[in-house]
DNA sequence: TGCGGGTTCTGTATCGATTCAGCCATCAGT
DNA sequence: ACTGATGGCTGAATCGATACAGAACCCGCA
């Protein structure tokens, strides 16, 4: 049987009768032979079907690919899903589109040990987590490779270069301007837990990971600051079953069952909060007039729902831009904290009077 | 200036005094070797900070990466926003995951040979092209490094290993089925014209690719066969501007502007469809009743349309699993075609008599 | 004692390119 | 005619690992 071997770099060298420097010349460094020579090569090069510096070797010589791995904790399906992933990684590709730099979707760090293999076998130049999980052994194993790493969104535990956003600004914010419109009843609608080992509390879950409880400590800060009972405002937590909606769906009905009934909902994200409104309106409650609502992330939707959605603006492009610019340079250590800022739209009223 | 490079393979080999085979066995063949001394030397590589060996080496002597490409005509941020791409990409993602493999999203192809070098450099074990062009020597510049390839809806000229669907199968049943209602005055909305070179005829622009002439040859083959006039089905072409869903509220405008309305409306996606709907509830047109509309894709938006869309199926995430199949096999010589299948559901009803 | 058969480990060639120092002409300047 | 540049090209070392063929050793058994 004849097994066509696609022709290398020494192959061409042969046949034109020059060395192997000459041949790579030909293709990086146009200035280091004569034209004639080089048209000369390439023309070889091409009937005898060579396709080029073999992509792996010069990566091996050169030291970098040109890929930056990205890693998420979910199921990869879940990143095109929601709509706030779906921002960050367009700014990311934004970047490394002009960079001519691809973008390797890691495979899912599944339990911990494959997960490790997974992140020290990746040909990667660097290394964007785009991951709750702060104490990630699975992480560190990137680590050890000393390649540049940014960390979105994760907390302080994890990487020198993070880029992350004002969360705890942007839910006191949120919530400062409910208790402005005179509400005292407000309820939370909480980020799902996800992936919790068995048998851990749900109410330590909550604790867990990054934005959840920075969030959450936003939302507190206005709470306290106001004088009122942070104790006495529900935080229903939920073990996810699947998207952020439907999570929020189910909030929203543990919510409103409670009697009295809160009168406004801090949601912790914007599609957590069109699950409010989803509920709110099936069951005939006026938004704004009877329950106002803020969400967090002005995702695109946001302007877009019955009634259109207040909620915390986050840079969401800009900071998948920052990650990759970050990760470009080298990851410098580096915090980067981008603004939140209240959008105020038609989900929120003044409280009605009892 | 003290530089810390990560220790290389050498480097355990010579601190535990064995060869490199064997370290490299600890690491690949643990059979190959006694317990204790494996043990020993994955101590010592710890306490060395060794991060194992390097991916881009081993890449480079077995021949394979452990990652294959994605190309995509569209930028990237559009594949994240377009449904079917979305549930495509999520059948990719779920063959690759459970084989380890990671996906690398190629950026996009820019100008003829930027693009080429994009694919000559991509450092894969194999390519999935989700493409609409058909005469693309960018592709071609990749097949001349003999590496599986996969092209998807992508017509018949570009590699061996194809996989598709059954479009024209599919609008010939969605457009038998509003002739079997009694309509005779159809309207088609046609998936937008993208990135059409300048000067193009835009009636012309309408045959290239595959999945849109296919898809409007099976409405032909329908309106044929029931013996009516296909010159008179009226076909706006609009280069697009945006989104599919914006490209169909503009078609949909031109079609319903028509006197005589038409009564039925074929389009070609169900994000178009989408678009058709929203102009439709704009103008106070009632569908079904006044108007029947059936998408293609069924995508999971189609169900919560209102009213909810007739459309054809197509099995986008099996599509997906499909092509990362065939690419794991080695990108066999095969033409898979999957079937389509009319779902009807609320937006279809009896023409009204006249 | 001698020999087949396992296990455990080593040495060397190899994957396909890039890098860097340096060689050889040619050519201008004095 | 000699020096110094410059352009054009080559050879050998190198990137970090894996494959493959065998060496050394231990075991049991005739």
């Amino acid at each position: 049987m004849f097994v066509v071997t696609a022709p290398t770099l020494a192959d061409v060298a042969r046949a034109v009768g020059v060395s192997r420097t000459t041949v790579s010349n030909a293709y990086n460094r146009p200035d280091q032979l004569s034209d004639d020579l080089r048209a000369r090569i390439l023309d070889v090069a091409a009937s005898l079907g060579y396709p080029g510096p073999d992509p792996v070797a010069r990566g091996l010589r050169r030291g970098r690919t040109g890929v930056v791995g990205l890693v998420y904790d979910e199921p990869l399906s879940y990143m095109f899903t929601d709509p706030a992933a779906v921002l960050f990684v367009t700014g990311l590709a934004n970047v490394l589109d002009a960079a001519g730099i691809s973008l390797a979707l890691l495979p899912r760090l599944g339990a911990d040990d494959a997960g490790a293999a997974v992140l020290a076998q990746a040909a990667v130049d660097g290394l964007i987590s785009f991951c709750e999980a702060t104490d990630d052994r699975r992480l560190a194993a990137f680590q050890a490779r000393r390649l540049p790493f940014v960390t979105v969104d994760a907390g302080t535990t994890q990487a020198p270069c993070r880029v992350g956003i004002d969360d705890r600004g942007g839910t006191r914010a949120a919530t400062a301007h409910l208790i402005d419109l005179g509400h005292r009843r407000l309820g939370v609608a909480v980020l799902p837990v996800t992936d919790v080992p068995e048998g851990t509390d749900p109410g330590e879950a909550m604790t867990q990971g990054s934005t959840r409880p920075a969030r959450l400590a936003g939302i507190r800060d206005a709470v306290v600051a106001a004088g009122l009972d942070w104790d006495a405002v529900p935080v229903p937590v939920v073990a996810s079953a699947g998207s952020d909606r439907e999570a929020g769906r189910i909030e929203a009905a543990l919510l409103l069952d409670r009697a009295p009934r809160p009168t406004a909902i801090v949601a912790m994200s914007d599609e957590l909060a069109a699950g409010v409104l989803e509920v709110a309106a099936d069951r005939g409650i006026d938004v704004p007039r009877e329950l106002s609502v803020v969400g967090f992330d002005d995702i695109p939707a946001a302007r877009t729902t019955v009634p259109a959605l207040t909620t915390v603006r986050q840079p969401l492009v800009a900071k998948g831009e920052e990650a990759a610019r970050l990760l470009l340079a080298g990851a410098p250590e580096t915090v980067v904290e981008l603004p939140t800022e209240l959008v105020v739209r038609a989900s929120t009223a003044p409280a009605a009077r009892e």
